[in-house]
RNA sequence: GCGCCCGUAGCUCAGUGGACAGAGCGCUGCCCUCCGGAGGCAGAAGUCGCAGGUUCAAAUCCUGCCGGGCGUACCA
């Protein structure tokens, strides 16, 4: 980040000597090939068109502006593209900079502490989480970290359906596995919950209330959906417990009706003439603004859909303050995502106040084939089972280390390796061995006075070089990640530094060396202090044992 | 049919306009009495789904086609 700015500054430098000023920001690569130097531009070639020049020969003026420049060992100009090495110096730099702002290192100012909403998970209480909601909830959570890193001021919200449809479904199909646990021969209801969960359930609601209930009527109905609900939330919460991941804001659908929003959003649309009735149904008018088919909002049993109540919960998230909501949802979503955003639009929210970040979904391997996932059918992997299984962080990392619009497949018997196979373990034994050779140090006495002011020069080796490139790169590969809700880019970068540190560790000899020694120990906290910093983001420990 | 996502090495995936396309796993060979061996080094392996187009420059942008996933409910 630093070096990219001084490369910048010099490429801005040289330009005014040549008369040939550049509006735009100058853009700053990494090279593809090592020779050509730590970091490059192709600023010549941006240049060139309006100029009438030749990018060769202008990359070349460049480069010749900037010999001798102090900053560099090395300026050449190849092809158009002017390539920069750093002196020993500019390197230095990035290591004192690491290690004087500490935990600050690589925060970044955009969100200037306005306040920002996460929503994820969301998933309706009727069964426990499964692998699914996983990659969910990873990814909200990390997001969220991330956005919070960029200077937000974040908010982790779920969204709790506790009415309608399903859960009195769900009640009911617990109901019916009460009076089965009884030998009362009662089916479960059409489209009803067939998961083993209320089948245990019910056998415990026999066991306690014996035969109380025997009759599905309104008072029964009342205490079987609201027991349902609670025995169901606290199975979410236990199971988020289990993957480390906390919300500050609970919002349940029933109080957005009892604050009498949905009434208000509904009539809101209507004023806008967006809302017309067809067989006794109120319809939102959105095939007018280019979507595929109008969807209901009010149905002819005068009941709200979920779109009219989701609508409805957004015009409130945006009346709280926030300044930008982003809703982490499954790729089956994205129909109602438009007709929420049109919404939104028609109500006069602000474009950009609501964003999506959508991912696919997950398949574990070895299980390719198996039937889809469902809750309903009872037919789920457990998020429970898998975190027991592989620990909290393998989960954690393997359901964020892809990109989230590609689909997910979950190499489980990787997940399951504790060798340095397995990418969490590469990078968390990064952090492992430099802790221990930080010990090591302090037990011999070899640790430097003060870290930030130590000597670099003796920093010569190659690796040493490419390890400070990469520190460099934390800040902007934070705020790439924040911005495009791309946690991956977090696990290859924390990778890429584990991959460049194992090497150089087993190569080179730290302790014992004298002004050297000093020095690979500032680079190594540096490195450390990185590590420990990108796990912590994504939600992971850093072992200062394994 | 229509909409969205995906198609890159044997497998799982990075890489959204720049220089001879990268990683992990797997495979082949070599090395390791040493700060944590839960190792290290090297190698083989790709017409970037196909065909056109735009550009000085395309895996990347545009168009068409092929293949896979998801959606296309008065479910959420």
């Amino acid at each position: 980040m630093q070096l990219e700015a001084l490369v910048r500054a010099a490429v801005n430098e040289a330009l005014l000597q040549l008369n040939t000023p550049c509006e735009e920001e100058i853009p700053v690569d990494r090279p593809p090939r090592r020779e050509y130097g730590d970091l490059s531009s192709r600023v010549a070639f941006l240049l060139a068109p309006a100029a009438q020049r030749n990018p060769a020969v202008l990359s070349q003026e460049i480069a010749a502006c900037l010999a001798g420049d102090p900053r560099f060992v090395a300026v050449s100009a190849e092809g158009g593209f002017v390539n920069f090495t750093f002196s020993l110096a500019a390197l230095a730099d990035v290591v004192r900079s690491v290690l004087g702002r500490g935990e600050a290192y690589g925060r970044g100012g955009g969100g200037g502490g306005r306040k920002l909403q996460v929503e994820f998970i969301s998933s309706n209480p009727t069964g426990p989480l499964t692998v699914g909601h996983g990659r969910q909830a990873a990814l909200g959570d990390v997001v969220a970290s991330l956005l919070a890193e960029q200077g937000w001021q974040i908010t982790r919200e779920y969204y709790l359906n506790d009415e309608g449809r399903q859960i009195e479904l769900l009640g009911r199909s617990l109901w019916a596995r009460y009076r089965q646990a009884l030998n009362q021969e009662v089916p479960l209801p059409e489209g009803g919950y067939h998961g083993e969960y209320l089948l245990t359930l019910g056998h415990r609601l026999a066991a306690a209330w014996g035969d109380r209930y025997p009759e599905w009527n309104a008072g029964t109905q009342e205490v079987f959906r609201k027991l349902a609900v609670d025995e169901m939330m606290g199975m979410i919460t236990a199971d988020l417990e289990a993957i480390g991941v906390s919300f500050d804001v609970w919002t349940k659908e029933g109080d957005l009706h009892r604050r009498g929003l949905i009434e208000e959003t509904l009539n809101s649309l209507r004023e806008r003439g967006a809302v017309y009735e067809h067989e006794g149904a109120l319809w939102l008018r959105s095939t007018d603004h280019g979507l595929g088919r109008d969807p209901v909002l009010v149905r002819s049993d005068s009941t709200p859909t979920y779109l009219l109540v989701d609508i409805a919960y957004h015009v409130d998230k945006f009346r709280r303050g926030f300044v930008k909501v982003v809703d982490v949802q499954g790729a089956d979503h994205v129909e109602e995502q438009r007709q929420v955003l049109l919404a939104l639009n028609l109500l006069g929210v602000p474009a950009g106040f609501l964003d999506y970040c959508l991912h696919q979904f997950v398949t574990v391997r070895g299980q390719e084939g198996v039937e889809r996932m469902s809750t309903r059918a009872g037919r789920f992997l457990r998020l429970r089972d898998m975190v027991d299984d592989l620990g909290r962080d393998v989960f954690r990392y393997f359901m964020v280390m892809r990109k989230p619009s590609s689909h997910l497949n979950f190499d489980y018997e990787l997940a399951k390796s504790s060798s340095m196979e397995n990418p969490v373990y590469y990078v968390q034994y990064a952090y492992t061995r430099i802790a221990s050779l930080v010990r090591e140090a302090e037990r011999l006495g070899e640790t430097p006075e003060g870290l930030a002011s130590v000597d670099l020069s003796p920093l010569t080796d190659p690796s040493e070089r490419e390890l400070i490139l990469e520190l460099d790169r934390f800040g902007d590969v934070l705020r790439t990640a924040a911005d495009e809700y791309a946690p991956h880019l977090l696990c290859e970068y924390l990778e890429g530094v584990a991959k460049l540190f194992h090497p150089y560790y087993s190569r080179v000899r730290v302790l014992g060396q004298g002004r050297t020694t000093h020095a690979r120990l500032a680079l190594l906290s540096g490195a450390g202090l990185i590590l420990r910093r990108g796990l912590a983001v994504l939600g992971l420990s850093a072992p200062e044992e394994m």
